[in-house]
DNA sequence: AACCTGTGCAACCGCCGACCA
DNA sequence: ATGGTCGGCGGTTGCACAGGT
């Protein structure tokens, strides 16, 4: 049975009006609100109990905060979006006098759009990775570098910066239109080879606490800090993109912190945002040797005046103490 | 001045789970 | 056990407004 505000009936639908407001900030600051069903008959309202409940959470409800979010605010939306997913009311219940409505809006308007600009996925808050970004490694590595200026630096200093650029190369022979590699381009082992190839072993996953006041259920309020940069860059000021990891709200212990991994922008992977999904460990995975498989049956199935060349770069690439190939070096 | 486009936000829609008879 | 009702939630829509052409 449909809620009779879906029905064809004459009640009201649409802004509300002053007297409306009044009528049921009246009604409700009187007697309350137990029955939103039968809140508009008893309050004169020619409207669905559904509407009056949202109209009093969202609007009239005199706890509610309005104006702009603060910057604390903003840190904390990003940081449980990053573990609660679209969560809005659970994320709602952390920031009194905001409503799931408004932080929602918030969110899709302003964050959204931020994150989006500094090149993350909103739904991962991860890199976004996609084959023209591959392709435009500078990009890539600038979103890097604010994420860890530390490591980027050091490569380029030793001249890793070159290896990259060969990686570069070797993506650009990865066009889906001439290559005859099964798993194709968009391979997600790939990705998340060259993801855990750029998080350096020394650096590692620290799994440092990083606790979360106020505390709440134990799935928001402790997570690693592995976790937190595979979460996102909850802490980062989105108008300076510089990284903020102490605030009034959180707790943070750990500074000393991998590059995030980097994932697949894919509309699949999105589905499931909303929990902390299992990434890069610090131990070559099988899919890594897959990405080597796949290049060997590359190598195999080119032809054979490119074969030492390109057998070439990728002894040099299997051998190489470069962070870029360092998991090869660990399977 | 008129039109177009983008943006922000209030409100609605449809689904789901809890509760109850 | 089942079906109806209700409240809550997340996704989406539509409107008002601002800024640009």
């Amino acid at each position: 049975m449909r809620s009779p505000c879906s029905d064809g009936n004459n009640l009201k639908k649409g802004p509300w009006t002053p007297e409306e407001d009044q009528k049921l900030m009246d009604y409700i600051n009187k007697n309350g609100h137990v029955n939103w069903k039968s809140i508009p008959k008893q309050a004169g309202l020619n409207r669905c109990g559904k509407s009056c409940r949202l109209r009093w959470t969202n609007y009239l409800r005199p706890d509610i905060k309005r104006g702009h979010f603060t910057k604390d605010e903003e840190r904390i939306i990003i940081k449980l979006h990053s573990v609660l997913g679209n969560k809005w009311s659970r994320i709602a219940s952390h920031l009194p006098g905001r409503t799931d409505n408004e932080i929602k809006n918030f969110w899709n308007t302003q964050i959204r759009k931020k994150l989006l600009q500094m090149g993350i996925d909103p739904n991962t808050h991860k890199p976004r990775i996609d084959l023209n970004q591959l392709l435009n490694l500078s990009q890539l590595l600038s979103t890097m570098r604010f994420a860890n200026p530390i490591s980027i630096t050091s490569w380029e200093s030793n001249g890793q910066l070159a290896q990259i650029q060969l990686l570069q190369n070797l993506l650009q022979l990865m066009n889906p239109s001439t290559t005859t590699l099964s798993s194709g381009p968009q391979n997600p082992n790939l990705l998340n080879l060259i993801a855990s190839s750029i998080n350096t072993p020394h650096e590692g996953l620290l799994n440092n606490p990083l606790s979360i006041t106020p505390q709440a259920e134990p799935n928001e309020s402790q997570f690693s800090i592995g976790e937190y940069f595979e979460g996102g860059f909850g802490l980062i000021d989105l108008e300076t993109n510089t990284k903020s990891l102490g605030s009034t709200s959180f707790d943070v212990k750990a500074e000393n912190s991998t590059i995030p991994a980097l994932v697949e922008a894919s509309p699949m992977e999105n589905k499931s945002s909303s929990t902390p999904t299992s990434h890069l460990s610090s131990t070559a995975s099988p899919a890594d040797n897959d990405f080597f498989d796949g290049w060997e049956k590359f190598l195999d199935d080119g032809d054979g005046a490119s074969d030492s060349y390109w057998r070439e770069i990728l002894d040099l690439a299997s051998s190489s103490q470069s962070p870029l190939f360092c998991k090869k070096n660990n399977t």
